[in-house]
DNA sequence: CGTTGAGTTGACCATCGTCAACAGGAGTGG
DNA sequence: CCACTCCTGTTGACGATGGTCAACTCAACG
């Protein structure tokens, strides 16, 4: 099921032309529709364009106009800033569930890029914003769900500020497998769609660092690297080492 | 002006017995009572209770019930986690007009103590939510806030995962001069409250390096260090080195 | 079968952390 | 008033973690 929420779109061939239909979105109990009742649901989904994104393409630049914001269905999306000089910070990975432009602001402080085939409903800023505004429940709702992404960030924080490597690998393939066991059945094979550079750039190292902190990990019988992803094989080791 | 804020509470000798004066408040316009309407703001200030917290007392703990949300009016608090082990990360750093408890989460998931000498708007969480359902300003209000905190700790990451040791110091410098100079007018000289090992756990850095790094800096003209602060003389320069 | 791009591995090196010594100011007590 | 301690900050010497540069493997694709 995993393999069907990252591969879905790519699958289907999706055309930019479906239909809305909530009732049946896998996505309705995670997003920023769960625990909206009947009319708030409806009222979204008359605002919403489903929409498709190959792998690669750009949701949304940094800095550019945020005209739209976004409920992700299916597919994994990073989330960037960039210096001037290059460098490269990625700030998550968006999950199927996952919102982007909560901030409601006139800008994107970040890019968003599809790692895969991506599906995302596509809603116009404005007519989102007039709708929280008659709609207490919604704005309420995307209030709980900024206060969550900023825990999350804090939790970031401190895995960039005070762990090594190694610690921040094992909390990377911890977090990954706790949030797609949310979305599916949990399992202690971890995909991971993203490539290592990607990974790098999430954890503050280099793609070489990445790369022997994995190979360690497997030296040690704690993973084994498989096709697209790790399987855990030793969890409380590296609970231990993502604990600190 | 600076000094005021950051010393009047040892100044008064607070007794956690004051009145709310809200219509007199100087973080008036910059907390989150900016932007409400009369009818709001009374609301809100019938269940101020303003306290003041001694230097290096503790507002709240981490992981502790949040039975208060806060708005700092004087002083200096940091906002740390802490890992198992003993290392410590800071967050950030609450100035007078910013307010803790933003996510109004049931636990408070990182400790807040006083830098300086501080007084604080305690308000019981309960109320304060009570009043955010009946009052969408007011929650609009709270949901911008979150989400100007999000953008912060988002920039936070990319200079913990993509920024070398003098650039971390240079962008610390300078975004603490642009805080006070919203609160006060701008100067040149930078008001350090904090110690070295508080610099040092918010940068991701030890307080050898930070001391190092100061003192290169001084070395090259760039600031001089002053008591308690430092004056920024080449802010090209420090730019230069914030923007990367 | 050659090309391309991602990932891995090794050798070397720089940045920053560790450990230790020292300086200077604040507070305390004789 | 001075001696003493304590605490913070500074500086130096050394070392380890992770970055840099380069070579290599391997799978995908034409």
């Amino acid at each position: 099921m995993v393999a069907d929420l990252l591969e879905g779109a790519r699958q289907t061939g999706c055309q930019n032309t479906g239909t809305v239909d909530c009732a049946h979105c896998r996505t309705r109990f995670l997003s920023v529709c769960a625990g909206l009742d009947d009319a708030d649901q409806a009222a979204m989904a008359a605002l919403v364009d489903p929409r498709c994104y190959p792998e690669r393409s750009r949701l949304f630049a940094e800095d550019e106009a945020a005209d739209h914001v976004f409920s992700i269905t299916e597919g994994v999306v990073r989330l960037a800033k960039l210096l001037p000089d290059g460098r490269r910070q990625i700030l998550g990975f968006a999950l199927p569930g996952d919102f982007l432009g909560l901030s409601l602001a006139v800008r994107h402080s970040f890019s968003a890029e599809a790692v895969t085939s991506v599906r995302a409903c596509r809603i116009p800023r404005k007519s989102f914003i007039e709708l929280t505004e008659s709609r207490p429940h919604l704005l309420a709702r995307l209030h709980e769900m900024t206060a969550s992404e900023l825990s999350h960030a804090n939790e970031q924080i401190v895995i960039l500020g005070r762990r090594n490597a190694e610690e921040k690998v094992a909390c990377f393939l911890l977090t990954l497998r706790e949030r797609w066991s949310v979305i599916e059945k949990r399992s202690v094979t971890v995909p991971l769609p993203m490539g290592r550079q990607d990974i790098a750039d999430y954890l503050g190292l280099t793609i070489e660092t990445v790369s022997r902190t994995i190979s360690k990990m497997a030296r040690d019988r704690l993973l084994l690297v498989v096709p697209d992803g790790v399987r855990l094989l030793d969890l409380p080791k590296l609970e231990t080492l993502a604990r600190g």
